[in-house]
RNA sequence: GCCGACGUGGCGGAAUUGGCUAUACGCGUACGACUCAAAAUCGUAUGGGCGCAAGCCCGUGUGGGUUCAACUCCCACCGUCGGCACCA
């Protein structure tokens, strides 16, 4: 039973009951509406918006919503006016199938599952400003991700390409190279091959320079501009020509001709006069013109076969290097040696003109091809003096040289191609010379005799921008006999998907959208004649590349955002994600952004000022949440079992922000305890402790507010938690707290418990919400003491503490230290050898 | 294979311009209080070894090194995790 004469504020801790209550009472307030133009100082942050799943909210999402829920109301205290939106990515697959398996249209399945998001997200007390939600399917939403394509579209940096894409059997829709994950389909998961289609593209790769340049202007953590530059890959080196050697492949004729050449990408020129082939990617236009008769079955054999394996596939370091042999040869521009032409898979396309130049001893999968192939192997590099001291592991690749590298490498099925630079042997006039040396050298001497070109390559591709699918936005163009193809009118969008009962892909790999006869008939712009509308529709990273711009000004007919007010708010101050968005989806919009810069649509040339990532939380078990292993932690139970206050108390607590982490429900516990004791503190206005220990209070408030704010700042959310846990066992250990201090602990504990902070302030007589408070700030003379407590190490080890004054001098710690008995015991009657004092820590006796 | 990070109690994790006998905070565990009992709650203890005790010694993946002083810096090794995929 519970104790009689105490009264009703005294109940138990019922989350479920105040929460609900202040959830109402904050909505009535409009606490958390940002405003365009206030005069405070602005501060926009943003979390990734989610793709409303069936699934409904993971623990994952409401850390990352939790944490900067904390900032944007730690924000609001501090006086900033914070725009901090939330919005819906809600076209995309997941969607489209789960519509097909049920019959449920995707418009309503969207429907039902952002109301539930929506209801999931309220129930946490997360302080969204709903009067901005976007939602890219929205067609007053998608009106602008169609404006933003036809201005691609406008300045040709939209455009068709016959491309060699990976195609998904399974699903039926073609996928970037991007979206490929070890050889298989992103979303579903089935192998996918190679097939060749007419794509939409749009041309990141003019950006590609910008894109990378332009990091030294924001704040993303270091390793995120790392991933980005490493996606974009930019590298420096020669395109060379080959000639081809034409009258080898025609009988009879015996002058050679040199008509056509081949054109070859290459960081290493040094190593040209090691070259003994030249290999194409099967897609190369010329394997078909220069193959000699006589080969070119087996050839097209080859090839064709090559086309069924995915580029996963083709290019596994593991796998053995195939290739045909297709009769033509080539001459090497720097020795004229005749080099015999190859087709090999391992060759990629899309990477540098879809042909390399062999050069086996410094290479290491030329090194397999040739071994395989009985190609020569032809040193031109020696482990040596490089200037640019550019070489990995000298010793080992020299020792193998000195015993005779090529004669024992037979049993070394890794290939000891010697990859690293040196000094160039083999080579003509440039031996001797290193490899740095010689690149410019060798680059410069091909230039003048028109055998070569200074060329940068990035591995970014052009993005491949169309997917054959219904659940995305229509690409908003025509296709005319006569005009060919026209973009729709500004006017005329939204170019709404229609409304039908039918959706599913086509065998034909057509878009579901080629089935509407109604919707595709439509008349051409310019010359009225009848004309068919695009049918492909765009990846759902279309709608996601600007939708911070949309929360901006959300409602917004004439333009996708007003100009003034984007001047207002971006940059986007901070922005949090999940890591596995840190380089696709970040690239591509920041890519668009530019774009979009250019077009002086918006006032800034990047769009994020910072970014930082979440950890993953895994599950319990330490694998991955997922309804296969029954091993998923939902929100919901826990909200009405512990409160949402509990949850997200836990979720700060966990770990630290950035690391993946297992779910543990007994840390939860720990969260749920800790709110449990809060609640129980008692305030006594009237009734003053003894001044001694009040002084230590006012010393420890003081401490965790300098804490708890410089851990906000660095997203050290665990400690944050943890210093407000110790505040709050120091009050918990006084019978009666000092009002004043009582409050600040609320304060301080509000932006991470908003609602329990909310009621308790109510009952100290409050009337208005505690998030209209300011945020308190430190004294740091309170926090100083006059005092501190000198270690005394003997040979670096600590045997004794003194509680000395701040300002003590040397001699003084020194003479107080040999004053003490310990201190005498351990010198034994030495005389110390050396002393170290650091004013203000400790006192370090040698001897 | 390449790139990046990391390695601290039974567990999640604190502490790194080198310096308060590393392990804050939380979990777990043990014992105790309350209870007929349990749950909840509260209290005490909790890195290892030796010791009756005072206390001493060893301890931040392993082995070396720099320093008066190393979880923190340097070298080598071992291990774990994440990302990427033959980029010429």
């Amino acid at each position: 039973m519970s104790d009689p004469l105490a009264p009703k504020t005294l109940m138990k801790y019922h989350p479920q009951k105040i929460e609900k209550k202040w959830q109402k009472e904050w909505g009535k307030e409009n606490l958390y509406q940002a405003r365009d133009f206030s005069k405070k100082p602005k501060k926009y942050l943003m979390v990734e918006f989610p793709y409303p799943s069936g699934d409904g909210l993971h623990v994952g999402h409401i850390r990352s919503y939790t944490a900067l829920d904390i900032l944007a109301r730690q924000k609001r205290m501090e006086g900033y006016n914070v725009l901090y939106p939330m919005g819906w990515d809600a076209f995309g697959l997941p969607t489209e199938n789960y519509a097909l398996k049920t019959g449920i249209h995707p418009i309503k399945i969207t429907r039902q599952n952002i109301i539930n998001f929506k209801k999931q997200m309220k129930s946490l007390g997360l302080s969204f400003d709903w009067s901005r939600e976007t939602n890219t399917t929205d067609p007053n939403y998608y009106k602008w991700t169609q404006w933003i394509f036809l201005q691609f579209f406008k300045r040709g940096l939209a455009y068709q390409a016959e491309m060699p894409i990976n195609w998904c059997p399974k699903c039926k829709i073609g996928l970037a190279n991007e979206e490929v994950i070890g050889g298989k389909c992103e979303r579903c998961g089935a192998q996918t091959e190679i097939r060749l289609k007419k794509q939409w593209l749009l041309k990141i790769t003019k950006y590609a320079n910008r894109l990378i340049n332009d990091l030294e202007k924001v704040n993303y953590l270091e390793k995120i501009k790392t991933q980005q530059i490493n996606w974009i890959g930019r590298s420096e080196g020669t395109s060379i020509k080959f000639k081809i050697w034409e009258s080898i492949s025609q009988k009879g004729s015996r002058t050679p001709k040199f008509k056509q050449y081949i054109k070859v990408f290459t960081t290493r020129t040094d190593t040209i006069f090691g070259v003994t082939a030249l290999v194409l990617a099967p897609e190369h236009p010329l394997v078909e013109k220069i193959t000699t008769p006589e080969k070119k079955k087996e050839v097209e054999k080859y090839v064709a076969a090559s086309k069924k394996k995915s580029e996963f596939e083709r290019t596994q370091l593991e796998k053995e290097k195939t290739g045909v042999f297709i009769g033509a040869y080539a001459l090497n521009p720097a020795n004229n040696e005749k080099v015999p032409i190859w087709v090999g898979d391992y060759v990629v396309a899309a990477y540098g003109g879809g042909a390399v130049m062999v050069v086996p001893a410094h290479d290491k999968r030329d090194y397999q091809f040739a071994e395989k192939y009985n190609l020569k192997i032809k040193e031109v590099v020696i482990s040596g003096h490089s200037e640019g001291g550019r070489q990995k592991r000298p010793t080992e690749e020299s020792r193998s040289k000195s015993t005779g590298f090529f004669t024992n490498v037979q049993d070394d099925k890794e290939g000891r191609a010697f990859v690293d630079y040196g000094t160039l042997i083999n080579s003509g006039q440039f031996n001797g010379l290193s490899s740095e040396e010689a690149i410019e050298k060798i680059t410069d001497w091909l230039i003048k005799k028109d055998a070569a070109q200074k060329t940068v390559q990035y591995k970014l591709r052009d993005w491949i921008f169309s997917r054959q699918h219904y659940w995305g936005e229509p690409i908003p163009l025509v296709h005319c006999e006569k005009c060919g193809i026209v973009a729709v009118s500004e006017k005329d969008l939204p170019i709404k998907l229609p409304y039908v009962e039918k959706y599913e892909p086509t065998e034909t790999g057509e878009s579901p959208l080629a089935k509407i006869e109604k919707w595709v008939k439509t008349k051409c712009l310019k010359c009225q004649g009848s004309a068919k509308r695009e049918t492909d529709t765009m990846p759902n990273w279309a709608g996601s590349s600007w939708y911070f711009l949309r929360y901006v000004d959300p409602k917004n007919k004439k333009v996708l955002a007003d100009f003034k007010k984007l001047k207002y708010w971006l940059p986007v101050d901070l922005y949090n994600g999940g890591m596995e968005h840190t380089t696709l989806h970040l690239l591509y919009s920041r890519f668009w952004h530019k774009f979009l810069y250019d077009l002086k649509v918006v006032p800034t040339a990047e769009p994020y000022e910072r970014r930082v990532s979440h950890g993953v939380v895994l599950a319990e078990d330490g694998r991955k949440m997922s309804k296969s292993f029954d091993n998923v932690i939902n929100p919901d139970e826990i909200v009405r079992t512990n409160g949402a206050d509990a949850l997200r108390v836990y979720e700060m607590f966990m770990g630290s922000f950035d690391q993946t982490i297992s779910w543990s429900s007994q840390g939860l516990q720990g969260c749920f305890r800790f709110l449990k004791r809060v609640w129980g503190l008692k305030p006594a206005a009237s009734r003053q402790p003894p001044a001694t220990s009040q002084k230590d209070l006012e010393r420890l408030t003081h401490q965790t507010i300098k804490k708890v704010s410089e851990d906000l700042d660095s997203l050290k959310f665990n400690t944050a938690v943890s210093a407000l846990m110790i505040l709050a066992n120091a009050l918990g250990e006084s019978k009666e707290i000092p009002d004043r201090y009582y409050k600040l602990f609320l304060i301080l504990l509000s932006p991470f418990a908003p609602h329990l902070s909310e009621e308790l302030w109510e009952k100290l007589g409050n009337k208005k919400s505690i998030f209209l408070e300011p945020w308190p700030k430190y004294d740091s003379k309170i926090i100083t003491k006059e005092t501190f407590s000198l270690i005394i190490q003997i040979n670096g080890r600590v045997r004794d503490k003194i509680e000395t004054p701040k300002n003590i001098s040397e001699k003084e710690a020194k003479e107080l230290a040999l004053a003490r008995p310990k201190i005498q015991k351990w010198l034994a009657g030495q005389k110390p050898k050396k002393v170290i004092y650091i004013p203000g820590r400790l006192l370090n006796l040698v001897v």
